[in-house]
DNA sequence: CTACTTGCAAAGAGTTTGCTAGGCC
DNA sequence: GGCCTAGCAAACTCTTTGCAAGTAG
């Protein structure tokens, strides 16, 4: 289990919530998919694990995450929000198989050239980057293959 | 469902547009039809599918989906408008400011180069990379230093 | 056991649609 | 006249709420 999922069960816990599957579900659809989702993406991936979550238990968890400081919600607009999760320490990018569903960390140096060339250009002040690359790994490919 | 009509979907999202089944099922057509079409050609080809769609819904998708830049207009003559969709480069990244919530979108050699990495070191096949990054545009942070 | 949570249905807030009737070259 | 927009009630999208049934601690 990923070190941000256990500091989600223990934040919910020191505040006297309860720990459900549901919960757990949605925070760890939110922390594989990495990049920006809305309440009703995140439901439908949600859903193809567990097909009796309801959305108004999405919409719920998400407002509880936020109040406990575990994701952010995004204002991309006034009337529309996005939410992410928080992430702690070093910054890392995923590798994403769309075969099995692993998903690999990786850091890379070409991320914070990135990030250098994007304050350079569009005089931007970047805080923090998001890399997520998909595709498909070594043993799925092989797997494809047979 | 295709990769732009996922794309559409999300934009519209993000924008604080709602999704309809109108709005949907014009860029489908349009994507469908591949060439240029106007609006009264657009019109009639989905009204086959959805009869009770009108004319003004019509007009009022184009020029929803000519502002977020999704198609384009064409001006073959003075009279009359015709619109194709715009082609997206295979890979467009991401800055999002977390001020005002502008999208500004950018590409980078870099972004190619990240993939050909990981290609190699970890013997992955990268099918669709993702980059977003966020921070706060000029307008933004000349606002905050006021 | 008891209080917190969930799923469902339905309400609420705000946007979008379909009409009809114009407006503009 | 042919092409596009405006005004407005009705319909719809997205989010929240109320409540009975279910579950964590």
């Amino acid at each position: 289990m990923s070190t941000e999922l256990k500091e989600a069960r223990r934040l919910l816990r020191s505040q006297g919530k309860r720990v459900t599957p549901q919960r757990l579900l949605i925070f760890e659809v939110m922390q594989e998919h990495g990049g920006h989702l809305d309440a009703d993406e995140l439901y439908l991936l949600a859903k193809e694990r567990e097909p009796r979550l309801s959305l108004s238990t999405v919409y719920r968890t998400l407002n509880l995450l936020k109040e406990m400081d575990l994701i952010e919600e995004l204002h991309f607009d006034e009337e529309h929000h996005h939410y992410e999760i928080k992430r702690r320490g070093a910054e890392h990018s995923h590798l994403i198989c769309l075969g099995c569903g692993e998903i690999i960390e990786f850091e890379s140096p070409l991320t914070d050239r990135i990030k250098a060339q994007i304050t350079q250009d569009h005089h931007f002040q970047v805080t923090g980057a998001h890399v997520d690359l998909k595709g498909y790994c070594q043993r799925c490919l092989e797997g494809l293959t047979k």
